[in-house]
DNA sequence: GTCTATACACCGATAGAC
DNA sequence: GTCTATCGGTGTATAGAC
């Protein structure tokens, strides 16, 4: 996390094996816990019990690292939209898919990486485009001229997404004031496009 | 911001004079330019001209200092949160207070900060049930039974912050799909329940 | 109040043996 | 593929002079 450096050309391990993966995991799991400032190639060698070396086996850079562990995980989140999709009830099943994703706490350190790591801001712009195109899609066919409030899927999905990220984050924080009443807002708008 | 021992007894400088603000606005351009694993003693006496040693006259730790930056912040945010109560058109204002609201960047920074630093969570959980609860009043006052769309204030503040969170983040990203549309909602709202 | 100097730990990244 | 060993740099925090 000191210096990145562009891009050293290196003999390098092949992406998808065991180790690769586990490191994945293990980049994961601290950044959920400790945060980006402990995200260290050390750390991870310790956690899974190899060396430190062998990360710069597998990863020419720390950054490197950072933008495939979103990668995984953004890749991941998509297919279960796009499965959603294919859903008797899309739209609960998008919900659900949004309430119930990453931890929040490891969605703030990537967020927060995002804006100074050029390759990961690329792959988290990818990741809101294609997962609101996704939803787009679903609420244009449940919509169809039933109108949800007046307002464009875009709008809505936009509008979900947020909630589903302030919800998560200020309930693990302890904050619950408002909680009841939108979850309130979007059961009923469920029940309204999407009867079960 | 590697090792945040607990609080050791030490002479200290008086909070509120010239070198203590000057840290805190040091700390806040760091977090917002940098990041916060670029958030040290260090570059803060750089970048405001003193000795690297003096940071440690004025705050106890680093954590302590990062505390103190988002309290800063957050009594200014709230004071313009309740100067915009007694506007004649609260509702605009709130809402231009929180859609012009510290850079997104910076937010993003002390999220990702108060996930592990506790003295951090509590100021965090403070400054969002305080505000909330401004915006519950004014809300409440201004609605009336003119209904908001049904749904209870509380709700409606918490989606009015989730939403320009996000409005604001995803704008600083380049993303901009289903803004517009959003943009058009709250305009409809302001302009139904208070006309200018 | 502000400084010099320093202890001690950890970091990214590499060289090169096996 | 995985290792030992290491370079040069940066971090928090403290001791103690002026």
């Amino acid at each position: 996390m000191k210096k990145a450096k562009k891009a050293p050309a290196r003999r390098m391990g092949p992406a998808g094996s065991a180790n690769w993966h586990a490191m994945l995991d293990g980049a994961e799991a601290i950044l959920r816990e400790e945060g980006y400032a402990a995200l260290t190639s050390r750390r991870i060698a310790e956690r899974i019990g190899v060396k430190q070396r062998l990360v710069y086996y597998y990863f020419q850079t720390m950054d490197d690292l950072i933008v495939e562990t979103f990668r995984r995980l953004s890749v991941r989140e998509l297919e279960r939209l796009r499965l959603a999709l294919t859903s008797e009830h899309p739209l609960r099943e998008m919900w659900d898919v949004c309430i119930h994703t990453s931890d929040a706490r490891l969605i703030s350190e990537f967020m927060a990486l995002a804006n100074r790591i050029g390759g990961l801001r690329a792959e988290v712009i990818h990741f809101i485009e294609e997962s609101r195109a996704i939803q787009v899609k679903a609420l244009k066919t449940m919509l169809k001229r039933k109108s949800g409030g007046g307002i464009a899927p875009a709008g809505l999905a936009l509008l979900a997404t947020s909630l589903a990220l302030s919800l998560n984050r200020e309930a693990q924080l302890g904050v619950t004031a408002g909680h009841r009443e939108i979850m309130a807002v979007i059961a009923d708008f469920l029940a309204k496009t999407e009867p079960e």
